[in-house]
DNA sequence: TTTTAATACATCGTACACGATGTAAAATAT
DNA sequence: ATATTTTACATCGTGTACGATGTATTAAAA
């Protein structure tokens, strides 16, 4: 006999792994239409939200590496979305800015949340639900960070 | 000023893709110990509760494609952990059986959960909180899938 | 039975993730 | 001032994810 706590079903992360998964399949016809990926969003976001931002800050915010985020700003400037400069006063650092065209992505991008939450909610699971879980959410990415 | 809903910290799918990345990061060490990945992991749980399976029951319970696990399972296999068996009636079909190295690692396995456990919780995460939590993401789950 | 369609996997290309390592510049110590 | 350490980011290698496409093989239709 298996072991209880070895049950597929019995596990949280996997169950965070498969809706996190899930919801950005749910995402992906969006950004198809923008022509980029959700970690690409998740850098747009950082910037709509504060332009002009050194990528240490990008990476504290979004919680992924250098390794991970340096070349995907590297595609997001071949796109046309953003450019890397070379910081003035500290030359190790790169300062990453939204081009004209990464600001107007912002007016296609403000239906998203909106449309999204149209799909997932319905009579079973309440915006409640899911505001629910947040601070839950929250406590455990407190912890492990 | 920007739109409230495009903030980062105002996306749920941004808390349940950070949530996962880091508990499958404080779950590394012990795949470490055991020479495995996350999603070979999950591999290994699907067969640990029953052993030799088509492909697509394994598709089916962790909701990979076979695109993600034929390589996967290709790599297990040159790992020594699995076998790939032609199947005998329908050819087309793939059987996947444990190796006695494969099952070897249950035993090893079987005390990652309550490590896990006690890693994550403490006095502002109690263990009720997460399986609070589990209801509402079989929820989205259930419903995106 | 022969054609057609569906099924079960495999392969390919692109884009993450991430551990490990490298590199140049800035900060600190001596 | 020079040596040492730290910081900020880049590069490399491996392993997922996943859309798109390919390929036998089985099932269903004509």
């Amino acid at each position: 006999m298996a072991y209880e706590q070895l049950k597929l079903q019995n596990q949280l992360c996997f169950r965070l792994y498969t809706a996190s998964r899930l919801i950005i399949q749910a995402y992906a016809p969006f950004f198809k239409e923008l022509g980029i990926t959700y970690p690409q969003y998740l850098v747009l976001l950082v910037l709509w939200e504060k332009d002009n931002r050194v990528i240490s800050e990008i990476t504290e915010q979004i919680g992924l590496e250098t390794n991970t985020l340096t070349p995907l700003l590297q595609r997001m400037e071949k796109m046309g979305l953003i450019v890397r400069c070379k910081g003035q006063v500290d030359t190790r650092q790169r300062i990453i800015a939204l081009t004209k065209e990464g600001k107007k992505l912002e007016e296609k991008a403000k239906e998203i949340p909106s449309c999204m939450l149209d799909t997932i909610l319905d009579d079973d699971l309440k915006l409640s639900d899911l505001t629910a879980i947040a601070p839950q959410l929250d406590n455990i990415i407190t912890h492990l960070k």
